[in-house]
DNA sequence: AGATTATATGACCGTGTACGCATATAAGCA
DNA sequence: TGCTTATATGCGTACACGGTCATATAATCT
């Protein structure tokens, strides 16, 4: 699996798509929840538990992943539950953390680890 | 591969690298830089062409990006080539790419496609 | 109806950052 | 030494966004 000869084309408006995918990843707050979230759905009030913010700010970010297409929502009485709806959110977390693995490791042996 | 059981833990310190990361990618500048730089390394003044963008910006992108871990640098006489140096970076836009492919095949089934 | 609980939202502040303009640095050549 | 080209950087601006506080909305119960 070697470099490509012939370029990947996207046109802006698809670039723009993507951005915000990653743009929906880019905040600690963000992937706390998201991680929260693999092991099945929450409510609002049980990921403030885990999120280290406050409440409005937690309904905000879920807001956000979930315009971003990457959560649900579902109201049942009071609370809301939200769940991942898009598979793919866990498969870049693990590609990311394998890089950055690679990453550290290769700086480790450059000190002679 | 269903649901995981067991809750995914990272440190702070791992989710605040996790999320620069996605932070990277999440600009159509840097996004058509990145899909530029496939086929091979280029200059910085190759890249200005495709950009979109001035040069300063691009130079500054390309920083970020080598910042980040995500690209390689190497001067030749007047030139400064940037490279790929984390294949995972393409693997990543790949998933996100499959994942917006569903997102908007449903809705256009949704809407009777 | 009113009281209570869960969630969302308006207003605001601070910070980060993409971008452009001008200028500085680096490298080669006369 | 200048002169030219390629790249980087300081500065300013505009804007997006995370976070907090207070308040609004939604749903349930008495």
């Amino acid at each position: 699996m070697g470099k490509r000869t012939t370029a990947r084309v996207l046109s802006d408006q698809a670039l723009r798509l993507v951005a915000d995918r990653f743009k929906a990843l880019s905040e600690p707050t963000r992937l706390k929840l998201l991680m929260a979230l693999e092991t099945g759905e929450k409510t609002v009030s049980e990921l403030v538990e885990v999120a280290g913010t406050g409440q409005a700010n937690v309904s905000r970010q879920l807001q956000h992943l979930a315009e971003a297409g990457i959560l649900g929502r579902r109201r049942e009485g009071l609370n809301v539950y939200y769940r991942i709806v898009d598979p793919g959110v866990f498969q870049l977390c693990d590609v990311v953390c394998g890089s950055l693995q690679d990453y550290f490791e290769s700086r480790a042996r450059a000190f002679g680890g």
